[in-house]
DNA sequence: CTTGACCTTCCAGTTACTGGAAGACCTATG
DNA sequence: CATAGGTCTTCCAGTAACTGGAAGGTCAAG
């Protein structure tokens, strides 16, 4: 498989996967005598396996992280679930960020009349 | 005020505060003789101003496009609650997507032991 | 053989800061 | 008046995770 078909069947942009490579994230399984970077199924699934952990808000180090417990036969489901655990508890904190922040605003455009007048709540609140 | 009394005063770091003159989004007053950066209310309330904005999740861009909005003695409410509508739009976008990574996130982790043993649905999904 | 799609590397830019170094300045104390 | 330590300045570099683009090599079809 060459970088297009890899990046097409993994559901990452060609230019990512490039990216992956070049962090040593994921590498290609070998090159073709021109240079080009071929992927076989366990590299592709790699990608995939990023890419669905990236879906998941796992950053690029956690993603690391994870690989090498996937690819480790001796890890524990507990190490694991530690990092799963923590993403799943800062995805918690973001939400109630996010909550209040769309409480506030929506407020704030509720009560902002929208029409040609110059004053409007929103404004006062920010300023 | 000097720059540390700006920052305090408008809830954000000195380091930001001298980027937001950087990057010419709020200036300084004046300087002092010896080119410190000096703020008055005004100054320290557009701070504020943006500050406020940033934590709505308005990207400095749109910041600077309120502040030019409230600036402008002839801008329209309707002008104001149309950007923050958007705004509010996609923050709901973010809720929607935060929640679904979450339920699946916290699905995964449930179905985890967790203990010594190597099978683990974490992985297996993410695989 | 040519055309056009695809591949390579490398460099720069994105967002909104943040950290740190080198050096000027300001304030308080002995 | 000297000095110590805190604050200010500018400038450079780095962050995360790509993304865009240029210059040039390669490949498959007609």
């Amino acid at each position: 498989m060459n970088i297009s078909e890899a990046a097409k069947s993994s559901g990452l942009p060609v230019k990512t996967v490039r990216y992956y490579a070049d962090i040593g994230l994921v590498e290609p399984s070998s090159r073709s005598d021109a240079g080009y970077r071929i992927y076989n199924d366990a590299t592709v699934r790699r990608l995939s396996f990023i890419r669905r952990a990236r879906t998941f808000d796992f950053s690029v180090a956690e993603c690391r992280e994870l690989m090498d417990l996937y690819q480790n036969q001796d890890r524990t489901s507990a190490e694991v679930k530690k990092i799963a655990s923590k993403r799943l508890e800062e995805i918690e904190i973001k939400q109630k960020e996010l909550q209040a922040l769309h409480d506030d605003l929506s407020h704030l455009v509720k009560a902002c009349r929208g029409d040609e007048r110059p004053d409007c709540p929103i404004i006062d609140f920010l300023g």
